[in-house]
RNA sequence: GCCCAGGUGGUGGAACGGUAGACACGCAGGUCUCAAAAACCUGUAAGAGUAACAUCUUGUGCGAGUUCAAAUCUCGCCCUGGGCACCA
């Protein structure tokens, strides 16, 4: 015996050889394809999404693979429970992101790619993900942009891309157009704007240049836009009909914002104007006493064009604060403003509101005019206050809320009047508000609307590295004019947004793709326009229809518009019919929508967004069967590094290469798995990678120990332990719960190591050891599948795949424990714990009489003293004495 | 200002009405060794208490409440992280 212990000890100093191991079976696992579905035949297919990464030119971190790690584990869950599971893995390498590094290096984004994704495939191979490699998307391809193009051509011939003229982000120092995700808070990018010396100094609301740390400016470029807008209903509808993280529901809800109101008309006194404002809470609208409207609004700019007259030093007023607008910054936010001279009529009290001039109103939300509350609506009440306007507040009945407002005490002071509306009195704030406006709707005086905080999206770029816009603007050509009438409603062909539409055409299908050319000076220009439009040898073109002269779009779509649809493009991207479609109608119905789509919150109201408008869209086209592309999601959380997110601009990237090379990548994986929960924020920190390595040591030597004989008391031990593992880590996973899900697993292999340690004896193996050891190499196999593949086909003598086996079952019958603990609480404080047969745990009187004879259990209860008794089957009895 | 997620040992975290701190990291002591590393063993919320056990008390950001029983449910605060924000 004394032999065989120091045997174990010497058996425990075996160490997992994760170099040559791990190696060897990522080789063997390309080479088998046994992660390459059959796209076409399969029974049972799961598409396992994980949303891919942009190449960029540091490579992988952590970050990167903590999140894909947590795909990873899932779509080997699933494959091992029979599904047919695909995996697919590409890269958004068309963008901002890409181009902007082959800058910085002076490269073109080409080149500079060809190298960051070979990189970036040895790292994610290193790690033993079980991707599809036979099913790479690349954004930047031919092959796939020429679909991107022909969906930009879908959405303009379905009325759903426009141009107009539109205020975009201005980087004075990088002289380009930003998208938004580009503009951040000086903290999140880590710059300090000109002007300032710390980032602390640096006043809220001020966001700036992510890569040079300038300010952006607003500039005025005609660009294309999607409406999204059109959607904007059924995008918040639909969050109803599907699963996901629900802070990404909710943050989707809060970013379309809608809003519903009532636009009311007033008429202008002594004119034949009218104004129109957007309100939510018309029920107050008792209490107006003022309407603004924006410096830009129409009525504005007819005093300024003197069509509405006015006396001279009202129009010199006037004039003078539109004047000293243009002086204010950005981020000035000083609510100023001037008397226009005229006065509105409130139709429902009869009364004169003077109408003001305003930066207090935002021309761009709701009609560009508001009417002023002051009695119901804390900003109101500051204007009122700053140029001496009357307040007023309207009563309301006992049951009425409409009265929560901040200043109420103020207004009391007898700064206003009360009067009563007749609307309020014992009603709803939402009574009140329907009340009003059907009788607002009644009297002519207004009309329910719904406004939005989402806007349109702006998809060009005056950028090089992207899809060409496929756009050709011909000043001859009819002919598209008129198929453009054939397919798109006449409401939307009147919208006023169109400046110039009825001289634009599509590129046809047939003759897509629009090539972006190879070209040197590819930086971008400053001057509004793209790098493509200083070359004729791009633009020049002839109309396609009419034969005319004509000229390209040089503009360059969004990035995100890339990532919108490659989830429909990897089931078909290796199939013949790549060719001729964007996707494949039969083998898209048959893998999408995705099963289950794993990813970052970070990209709740952006790429998810987006890729839902561009799936209804297609759906609307009858391009596809289904209107939601991920009826499940799950949001992950995001790794962090002392405390901040991991960026190379703040220098707290952690490169996981190293840690494969020391550690193994089932041990990174494991220790990634093992932080936290899969939604948290964990930091990342070296110190517990190693005793995350001595636990894969352990696992190994375990596997390495058959000379295990069981005593009858210890294999039931076990097998109960064994069971019960199997169905905690099977409910774990099934709801991401990894880190619970290894603690168990750990739990089991304590076990079995304080079983080997006594019971080892050469030449036997007991048959529950090697089931337990066969369980555990499967249960093993989604979190550290090279140990697993490893210690099946190599100590187990399986045939080879583990992941191709099935998922071990657990047995219900030995999760029950004939011996259960009870708790004995008097008074709701545990006194005594009871061990007992499970049978008898149930009966309340044999428990509460076997408490009863607890030794001690006199110390805090006597029996005459209970008044109650607690029973809870199989837990807990509790003596209430009070 | 609004919305969301969180506050549990020295640390990451478990438990999410029924033994708070599972599982780890770290630390301390020990075994082995000439020594070290590795491996293994023991201890580890705080306090009281004991020769040593036993045992008790207090503890999940703060304050109330519901309950036989609260980290968990309810209400009100405080703090941290994230998102949105001149949105009428």
């Amino acid at each position: 015996m004394l032999l065989l212990q120091e045997s174990f000890c010497k058996m425990n100093n075996l160490h997992f050889e994760h170099n040559q191991i791990e190696k060897k079976w990522q080789e063997k696992w390309e080479k088998n394809k046994i992660y390459t579905p059959d796209i076409v035949n399969a029974k049972r297919p799961f598409y396992n999404l994980w949303m891919f990464p942009y190449p960029s030119a540091e490579g992988v971190h952590v970050g990167t693979i903590f999140s894909s790690t947590g795909s990873d584990v899932f779509g080997r869950f699933q494959r091992m429970n029979g599904y047919d599971v695909f995996q697919p893995f590409g890269y958004d390498s068309f963008g901002i992101h890409s181009e902007n590094y082959a800058i910085k290096i002076g490269e073109t984004p080409q080149k500079m790619l060809a190298r960051t994704i070979a990189r970036y495939e040895k790292q994610f191979k290193m790690i033993g993900h079980s991707y599809d490699w036979t099913r790479i998307v690349n954004t930047s391809d031919i092959d796939y942009y020429r679909w991107t193009q022909w969906l930009f051509v879908e959405m303009f011939k379905a009325g759903l891309a426009y141009r107009k003229k539109a205020f975009v982000n201005w980087c004075p120092g990088c002289k380009t157009v930003l998208a938004d995700e580009q503009i951040q808070t000086p903290a999140q990018a880590g710059k300090v704007p000109p002007g300032y010396e710390k980032v602390e100094d640096v006043p809220e609301g001020i966001k700036v240049c992510e890569r040079c740390g300038n300010i952006p400016e607003f500039k005025e470029l005609e660009q294309w836009f999607f409406r999204i807008t059109d959607y904007a209903d059924r995008l918040l509808e639909d969050l109803e009909k599907i699963d996901w993280s629900e802070r990404v529901v909710i943050a989707q809800r809060n970013w379309i914002g809608k809003k519903q109101g009532i636009n009311i008309t007033y008429e202008v006194k002594d004119t034949k104007e009218t104004i129109t404002c957007f309100t939510t809470r018309p029920e107050t609208n008792f209490g107006a006493t003022f309407v603004v409207v924006s410096p830009e609004h129409d009525f504005t700019r007819k005093i300024v064009d003197r069509a509405l007259k006015v006396p001279e030093h009202v129009y010199q007023d006037i004039s003078k604060y539109l004047q000293s607008l243009h002086n204010i910054s950005e981020d000035n936010k000083e609510k100023t403003g001037v008397f226009s001279g005229f006065y509105a009529i409130n139709a429902l009290t009869n009364q004169e509101m003077p109408i003001w001039i305003s930066n207090f109103v935002l021309t761009d939300f709701g009609t560009g005019a508001v009417v002023g509350v002051p009695g119901h609506d804390i900003r109101d009440f500051d204007f009122a206050k700053k140029f001496n306007l009357p307040i007023k507040r309207v009563v309301v009945g006992k049951n009425g809320n409409t009265s929560e407002i901040s200043q109420k005490d103020q207004v009391e002071e007898g700064e206003g009047y009360m009067i009563n509306s007749g609307f309020l009195d014992g009603k709803t704030t939402t009574d009140a508000f329907n009340a009003i406006v059907d009788y607002l709707e009644q009297k002519g005086l207004g009309k329910r609307v719904s406004n939005y905080h989402l806007r349109d999206w702006l998809i060009s770029r005056q950028r090089y590295w992207g899809p060409p816009i496929p756009m050709i603007f011909c000043p001859e050509c009819k002919r598209n004019r008129k198929s453009w009438f054939d397919t798109v409603s006449k409401e939307k062909l009147i919208h006023s947004d169109y400046s110039d539409w009825d001289h634009y055409g599509w590129y046809p299908e047939e003759n897509l793709p629009v090539l972006l050319p190879v070209i040197e000076d590819y930086r971008p220009k400053g001057n509004g326009k793209g790098p493509l439009d200083d070359h004729p040898e791009f633009y020049e073109t002839t109309c396609p229809y009419c034969k005319a002269k004509a000229k390209r779009e040089t503009d360059v779509s969004d990035t995100f518009l890339d990532s919108s649809w490659y989830f429909l493009r990897y089931p078909t991207v290796a199939s013949l019919s790549a060719i001729k479609t964007a996707f494949d109608r039969e083998i898209t119905s048959k893998w999408l929508p995705v099963n289950l789509y794993f990813g970052g919150a970070e990209h709740a109201v952006l790429h998810l967004m987006y890729a839902r408008f561009i799936t209804k869209a297609l759906y609307d086209m009858k391009h596809i069967g289904f209107d939601e592309p991920f009826p499940k999601f799950y949001a992950h959380g995001l790794m962090i590094k002392d405390g901040a997110k991991m960026s190379k601009s703040r220098g707290n990237v952690v490169n996981p290469d190293e840690y494969i090379a020391k550690f193994g990548a089932d041990t990174l994986r494991l220790y990634l798995m093992f932080m936290g929960p899969m939604d948290g924020y964990p930091d990342f920190r070296d110190t517990g990678i190693e005793g995350m390595k001595r636990f894969v040591d352990r696992l190994w030597n375990i596997f390495n120990h058959s000379d295990i004989f069981l005593e009858e008391d210890n294999k039931k031990k076990l097998l109960s332990l064994l069971n019960r593992t199997i169905k905690k880590v099977t409910e774990d996973i099934s709801c991401f719960h990894y880190n619970t899900a290894i603690s168990a697993i750990m739990e089991l292999v304590n076990l079995m190591r304080d079983l080997a340690k006594e019971s080892a004896r050469s030449g036997i193996e007991d048959p529950v050891w090697r089931e337990t050891k066969n369980a555990l190499a499967r249960m093993i196999a989604p979190f550290a599948p090279h140990l697993a593949e490893e210690v099946w086909c190599e100590v187990l003598k399986q045939p080879f795949s583990v992941h191709k086996t099935n998922w071990p079952k657990f047995d219900a019958n030995l999760i029950k424990d004939s011996e259960i603990k009870v708790i004995v609480q008097v008074d709701g404080r545990v006194r005594a714990i009871m061990s007992m047969r499970s049978e008898d745990a149930k009966i309340k009187q044999t428990v509460v009489e076997s408490a009863y004879k607890i030794k001690d259990l006199d110390k805090w209860v006597k029996k005459s003293q209970v008044k109650n008794v607690i029973f809870v089957p199989g837990k807990v009895v509790n003596f209430v004495t009070k």
